[in-house]
RNA sequence: GUGGGCAUAGCUCAGUUGGUUAGAGUAUCAGGUUGUGGCCCUGAGGGUCGUGGGUUCAAAUCCCACUGCCCACCCCA
């Protein structure tokens, strides 16, 4: 047997209305704060992520689905969204045309890792980006954004985490004090903390062995050490959170891996899913437009994890979207009339109901069973002799009633189905 | 890349110290009087017990290898 490639995953009928759900809200939301969705392709040259991303971090070294195309051109499957939106900016001088630009998306993304709950290899987010500003508004404009979107969803269990790294200059001069701090303590240091002492400090913190923890208790704070300006940002983020009653905490110790990003960073983490537990992260990254070849424009922006968030929802049993129901079932009572009923099904379905009936010469019981099994709103018999007198006897399935009416009118009993389907949303 | 666990019907799982035609629940299909669903009842189909090898008179059960899945580490969404 075939099977889906390890760490991809099929989305089966019964989990789209889940996804479609949740897709809903990421545009409503969106959209109220005027962002506007951009598609960029599934793949770009490698070169792209190497420099936007950084060589260094994991994603790069040791994550990325690249392969050679049959012109020799290196290419990769997208493993975050961040440096396409900018490519895109870029490419098509959109900083030209508005000072200020704000893009949302929802995408599949590609990283070679071993699966595991809340990892896959193809994965979906969505995120925003807004381009061509420093104002801390949109820093803290975009938490707000992620976090109505994860309450919208009915998630309880989350956690803001905020942290500021400063400007590279500033955040240079802290990694002179972190590696003097740790000089001594180096040797005591779990082996991948030693690494990470040469190829990035800041990911110390990241460590999750307890004696790394431990060694790190009275170091030097990156949120002590900032520049003037990213303190002064940082006050205002906070400030805005506040007002908006988002509750955060921060997170001196909160350093994203990629490298690309400066000032204000963020993570919104939920307690439902396994190890694997940040949903969204996202932070400021002023200099990789000018990294990427463009002139130099500030900006901001975060990615969140779809299936981790519909993991959560599901833990915490948050949604209940019903399964959806057709409008009408016809059910044939005579074998032969089997044209009939497909040219009913037409007029209907013309109206823009959703309809139904058996293509497998089943029994009335079976249909009617099958009628049950979909939710149908309506059924309609055709057939016997009442359609002899030119008449179908239509059967509303959550009272019984039925009543008779004439055959050609496909309006009136459209009519009627659209009339329950109205006062049905009514009650809701 | 490293470590641990698991692999029996579409799905969730039972299968005792190796011993007859491998079971249950659920799902599917058909019936429960000739034209009407949900509940209930009856019946049917469906498994090369992950794959390959070994031990044995005898393997779903013991041993080995491989593959796959799950979880965790690294890192990230």
């Amino acid at each position: 047997m075939i099977k889906a490639i390890t760490g991809t995953k099929d989305i089966l009928p019964n989990e789209i209305s889940d996804w479609k759900h949740l897709e809903s809200i990421v545009n409503t939301i969106f959209t109220s704060f005027n962002y506007k969705e951009i598609r960029t392709p599934i793949f770009e040259e490698t070169s792209l992520f190497a420099r936007g991303i950084g060589e260094e971090t994991d994603i790069v070294g040791k994550e990325m689905y690249t392969f050679i195309d049959r012109s020799g051109t290196s290419v990769t499957l997208k493993p975050e969204m961040t440096a396409s939106v900018v490519r895109a900016f870029i490419e098509h001088s959109l900083g030209k045309l508005q000072p200020l630009n704000k893009f949302f998306y929802i995408s599949p993304m590609f990283r070679q890792e071993r699966p595991q709950a809340g990892r896959q290899r193809q994965f979906h987010q969505f995120g925003g980006e807004a381009l061509g500003s420093t104002s801390p508004l949109l820093d803290a404009e975009l938490i707000i954004i992620a976090y109505q979107i994860l309450i919208s969803l009915g998630l309880k269990d989350l956690t803001v985490k905020i942290n500021s790294l400063g400007i590279p200059a500033s955040r240079e001069n802290y990694k002179k004090l972190l590696r003097d701090y740790l000089k001594d303590k180096k040797h005591k240091l779990s082996e991948d903390s030693r690494k990470r002492y040469d190829m990035n400090v800041l990911r110390i913190f990241d460590s999750k062995v307890e004696s790394d923890q431990e060694i790190l208790k009275d170091a030097p704070l990156i949120i002590d050490h900032i520049d003037e300006e990213s303190k002064r940002d940082f006050e205002i983020v906070k400030e805005i959170l506040d007002k908006s009653n988002i509750p955060y905490e921060i997170d001196p110790k909160l350093v994203r891996g990629l490298d690309y990003y400066s000032k204000t960073t963020f993570e919104i983490i939920s307690g439902k899913v396994g190890s694997q537990s940040a949903l969204c992260g996202g932070g400021r990254y002023d200099l990789l437009v000018e990294q990427l070849g463009g002139t130099a424009t500030p900006g901001v922006g975060f990615a969140a994890g779809i299936e981790r968030i519909l993991l959560a929802c599901e833990n915490e049993k948050s949604l209940n979207i019903p399964a959806e129901n057709i409008d009408l079932y016809v059910v044939k009572l005579d074998e032969n009339l089997s044209s009939e009923v497909f040219d009913l099904g037409l007029k209907f379905r013309k109206e823009n109901l959703a309809v139904e009936f058996d293509y497998l010469n089943r029994s009335v019981k079976a249909q009617m069973r099958e009628a049950n099994k979909l939710k149908a709103r309506f059924v309609l018999f055709v057939g016997g002799d009442e359609y002899k007198s030119g008449k179908l006897n239509l059967k509303n399935m959550s009272t019984g009633d039925q009543q008779l009416i004439q055959i050609p009118d496909a309006g009136i009993i459209s009519e009627i189905i659209n009339s329950h389907i109205h006062s049905d949303s009514k009650e809701k």
